[in-house]
DNA sequence: GATTAATTCATCGATATAAAAGTATATGTG
DNA sequence: CACATATACTTTTATATCGATGAATTAATC
């Protein structure tokens, strides 16, 4: 073995990615006969507990850039899920509302989150979940920081 | 609350999704000065530690399917880092194999891997962090099974 | 209050990923 | 052996995501 690297089973980078994957095919397979994809998904799910926010809040609340929260909202108001509307006190801000359709759905769909994290979670001990939970939470926030002297360092 | 909607904060689907999100963008900013992008990446990853491989093999090391491969392994050729040749033995495989600058990229790219693990795990007990890769790991074969069944009930 | 900074959103171009459908080859079964 | 089925790969088309850049607005500073 020339080069130390790292067996890719123990490495979190990998794990986490792999686990994303194939919660995101599942999720995929499960709303495909609504009509619906996972990038609409994520900012539904969102919207159902915090309507009426601008573009900057649901793009902190889904973890992905501004630049594709523009996007997926437009794809949104084009299947009459959303409706986005200007400030008033904040000429910059734009805020993003459901409409009564983008509500109707947390009733149909809600479901299949609590029925995927169940699927995930089948056979592991509570202590072992919250434990990972936890430190998933915690990788992110380092992963955060590290984000954050990243972007500066270009800066200075 | 008309509807018992689970808190994102606890759901793996949530918290797996942006962990991985940070880990790419991390990882994208440490490959960029290199001029190498993560889909890359992840090939490169499994081709250092097992070189001459079939794409099936690959999107299973990768956890992508093989469309994705074919499309990144393109890209690879073009950037000169893998060859691929047919495989004599059975002709609908071919087999894809690092070249010597993609072998080279190793000693300069892997501890990337090594410090953003570090970065991640940094201030979180050992013990946890065993118990978060064992749960990963578990729920990652838990979404499979239910993939299979998914697609499988699909053809009949 | 004029100028500079920061914030928010949008546009454009590129990358990453997958499903569906198609082609070539191999395998199994009568 | 012939035919059906499975496997490996490719092509096409669509979706999801981001960085770089720019415009509009607000906030900060002098």
């Amino acid at each position: 073995m020339a080069v130390n690297h790292a067996d890719p089973q123990k490495s979190f980078g990998h794990q986490v990615r792999r686990c994303h994957r194939r919660f995101d095919r599942l999720l995929s397979a499960r709303l495909a006969p609504h009509g619906l994809k996972t990038g609409f998904w994520y900012y539904l799910r969102a919207l159902w507990i915090a309507d009426d926010v601008t573009q900057k809040q649901l793009s902190d609340l889904t973890n992905v850039t501004e630049t594709t929260t523009v996007s997926m909202i437009n794809g949104m108001i084009r299947h009459g899920l959303v409706d986005r509307s200007r400030d008033l006190a904040d000429k910059r801000k734009m805020r993003v509302k459901l409409t009564p359709e983008g509500r109707a759905l947390e009733k149909e769909l809600i479901g299949y989150a609590l029925e995927i994290n169940a699927i995930a979670m089948a056979g592991i001990a509570p202590k072992e979940l919250a434990t990972c939970l936890s430190v998933l939470s915690r990788m992110s926030a380092n992963l955060q920081i590290a984000l954050d002297e990243t972007t500066n360092a270009d800066d200075g």
